[in-house]
DNA sequence: AACGATAGCTTATGGCATAAGGAGTTCGCA
DNA sequence: TGCGAACTCCTTATGCCATAAGCTATCGTT
């Protein structure tokens, strides 16, 4: 619980962000830095990968430096700051230009998969807000690799926009679901059943006040014999399924400007 | 920055929440409780209100109640047992039964209207997890609400799963948008200009690395003489936008659908 | 050789949640 | 009427956290 919102002071975060990589070339009197920037980042990403947001303390950044974490002040102006650089560069893993695909829907959907695989790589990236003043190079190719595909579709920026959004807010929801249900999965097993017990000692008449709930819960595709999935298909089948409702909405506005030209 | 991920004990949590209003009726020894669980939540939602999550700390909640921090551990485990009340507690305001509207359209454009100005108001509630070990009864009313209306379509269980989870994501995901630009706007004014400006000297090459972004976001509805909206007409047209896209897809599914029958 | 800039240290401050234990309050029951 | 048990709320202490301040050792420059 914390300030996911208010990073740290905006100008900084970017001038760090966007510095050319060999910026700092004249030697300088006084004792070799033994770290960077870049250095201090990559084990934030490191400490975030396994200890999660909670677990991110300056000091156990610097611990994986062998380091106080006093020493990290010397590089980074503070721990929001920090984090912003984190941020963008975990997104550097994804990004690159990609290879056309035939069509904008495999490509978006090539696209979407690509993104929910790393925010499952780095769940503590969906913590960081993804409307913040800083804005970083890594997490803008994310967005202009996106824009290479939708602008294949002719449809017009406003409906861009909003396609972006719906697309973004998706899978950040989404994948953040799958990660934290995943978390409570391994650390106790048989969670399900555990959950379900709980709420019908805790509330019997839940199936009476929300027969539609357990209804959506319940119903399994047609033509299954009711098989029971694991929750990570169930998740799966879902994900699948709000993302096929997204782009058939895509393809509805495309379809229409068609029949408009 | 912390756990968002991982609340109270659910088991703890869950009790609470589902507890019937009038439990304790049997008078017992010792000094009369001069606080309430409800109490407590409800000046913790006051607290979250106002100074946001950051600003959301034990001893906060007890000053507005005259107490010290460690008198809410009488009735409250702890923190985070307190905000999986709270988080239930503020979706009350929502969620009754709502007057049957013409068409599922319609009525899901109203709730996510409410939802979304619900989110705008409580900004805090965004910052936590959705997908949550503990469930509580004012939360998956709003579901169950949405579920009245989306039922009526007809559509498999399957799809309105999907369809649920777009349409909160995406409410979620833009209202917290929303929320922290005009967080950022009232902090600092001329917030637009400020961070262009900054953009601006920090990657004079951002227009040549990222030419669709800049499309993205300079081009504007065709009929337009080039106008420029403030960032709240911007982000609502394109909240508007996002959602149309969604609805087309449900609407394209119940038409197959239709034509399938 | 001496100077001044710098890296990284120790220490201190003020915030946080919350464990531990103590003091006063009010009930049921003798 | 009075005692003990149960209860509320407090003070205090512990151990986290970020980070301000100042100190020391290092090293390029003169």
């Amino acid at each position: 619980m914390s300030n996911l919102a208010g990073q740290g002071d905006p100008a900084v975060s970017m001038s760090l962000l966007w510095a050319p990589a060999g910026d700092r070339a004249t030697a300088t009197p006084g004792p070799k830095p033994g770290l960077s920037v870049d250095l201090i980042v990559e084990a934030g990403i490191s400490v975030a990968d396994t200890a999660s947001m909670a677990g991110l303390s300056m000091r156990a950044v610097a611990e994986r430096l062998g380091r106080t974490s006093m020493a990290l002040y010397t590089y980074v102006p503070g721990k929001a700051e920090l984090l912003d650089l984190m941020y963008d560069r975990a997104h550097a893993e994804l990004g690159g230009p990609r290879p056309p695909e035939d069509g904008w829907r495999p490509g978006v959907l090539s696209w979407v998969a690509e993104l929910k695989e790393f925010y499952l790589r780095h769940p503590w990236v969906l913590q960081v807000s993804y409307a913040r003043a800083v804005l970083g190079p890594n997490e803008q190719a994310v967005l202009e690799t996106l824009l290479d595909v939708l602008f294949t579709t002719g449809l017009p920026a406003d409906v861009l926009r909003g396609v972006v959004g719906s697309l973004f807010h998706y899978v950040r929801g989404f994948a953040q679901t799958i990660a934290e249900t995943a978390l409570a999965a391994a650390t106790q097993e048989d969670w399900w059943r555990e959950r379900s017990g709980m709420l019908d000692e805790v509330a019997p008449d839940f199936a009476e006040r929300f027969p539609l709930s357990v209804r959506l819960g319940r119903e399994t595709a047609a033509g299954g014999g009711g098989r029971e999935w694991s929750w990570e298909r169930q998740l799966d089948a879902t994900f699948d399924a709000g993302l096929t409702v997204i782009l058939d909405g895509v393809e509805a506005a495309v379809r229409a400007q068609g029949v408009r030209r």
